[in-house]
DNA sequence: TGTACATCAGTGAACGCGCGTTCACTGATGTAC
DNA sequence: TGTACATCAGTGAACGCGCGTTCACTGATGTAC
């Protein structure tokens, strides 16, 4: 956890910002910011109210740095499960199964990012990062139906977003999760214009690969 | 506005608490319960602080019947314009369409609705209503693929959220938003095993009916 | 290496503002005779 | 119908709790010689 380079006070410094964004995760994924006392971060992360401050301006400053870190780890996980794929509709497979991915291994951060304050400006919404560019990509090869991007990226990330709200409002245990989003995968492939029994199959082969405990 | 049938001091009652509530509703669309002062909602709706309290035991209570309003007026819409029609696919068309012209109608209260906050527990969302019927409906009728109930709820539901998610975030021209959600419908039938043709069709017709100024 | 001083992270008591909640009062509406 | 009293909605000043923010202090870590 703590690299030996770093000097002892460094690290001290940091273990005690860790508790504290490790804690303000943990509520944050209970209840919105502003219901949140700063005091209660501070007991959940075993430290005095006053260090908070040493650390961060405000609780905004503390649900920004929150989410930053979110938003890095979920790129970090769909990027990785996308390494060296091409086919569009499989890298689009594979990113859900990732995000899906994302929500087992990690599903308070999960929570957190669903609730997400603000995305209801879709814009930067994490999950509308790589899919426009695949979806594209996909058309040009003429692998996905022609028509309008826009849409295809409301229905990609709408499907995905919603499935990952209901794996993590109530979870499941691992087979239910892969059948679940192997379904879903194949609805949104056969929507995108794939041949059902390929994008069965495409949906199948993401999930075995990408989702697992 | 106020029935002549009701005293005047019933309708004086009503009246402010109708403030309250409205007063309440544009507050709620910018910015989250918790972060909204009483003595701005009573400031809004131009009485005084202490009446709030005549009317609702907290902000809570004024959240709830709120979001019982909303829930009313959608279910109302959405249940008008399916009024009489009886084929799936169309139903399901008309559904997300008539939630597409609450967000035109009503973008305020659009807003909180997807806010909403807590239906990151899926069960309770409005758009699942009606949704699961229609499309064991349609599956019994053959005019769907068969699958996984379940997955195809979350298809349908995940992408009319994020479809108004993008209506409410920018507002635009009625001919874009009828292209978009035309579009949108068009992917969740095909996904839903409609052929290409009669999706495109039946997404068109549904907006041309329901998705009006 | 040891000693003396400087710097830094953490502490928790103290302060004061903002907000929820109360309540005595006002004026309007309803009722009894 | 008119008068006197009761009830009710609205008012806004007052109160006090909770929470954000500050700050003098402690003990640990770093540095100079």
């Amino acid at each position: 956890m703590s690299n030996p380079q770093k000097s002892p006070q460094e690290s001290r410094r940091l273990k005690t910002r860790a508790a504290l964004m490790s804690a303000g995760a943990r509520l944050l994924a209970e209840r919105p910011i502003d219901a949140i006392p700063i005091s209660d971060i501070a007991d959940a992360a075993g430290v005095a109210k006053g260090s908070f401050f040493n650390h961060f301006v405000d609780k905004d400053d503390l649900a920004v740095a929150i989410a930053a870190e979110i938003r890095a780890e979920v790129e970090c996980r769909v990027t990785g499960a996308n390494a060296g794929v091409t086919d569009s509709p499989v890298r689009i497979a594979r990113a859900v199964a990732g995000f899906v991915q994302f929500a087992r291994i990690d599903p308070i951060r999960a929570r957190i990012m669903l609730r997400g304050h603000d995305w209801t400006a879709i814009a930067d919404h994490p999950l509308n990062h790589g899919i426009p560019a695949d979806i594209a990509a996909g058309q040009t090869a003429g692998r996905l139906r022609p028509g309008s991007l826009a849409a295809m990226v409301i229905f990609v990330a709408g499907s995905c977003h919603m499935l990952l709200v209901a794996a993590v409002s109530d979870p499941l245990a691992l087979p239910q999760v892969r059948q679940l989003t192997a379904d879903l995968i194949g609805l949104v492939l056969s929507g995108l214009g794939l041949p059902e029994p390929e994008a069965t199959a495409i949906a199948a082969a993401a999930v075995a690969e990408v989702v697992m405990d």
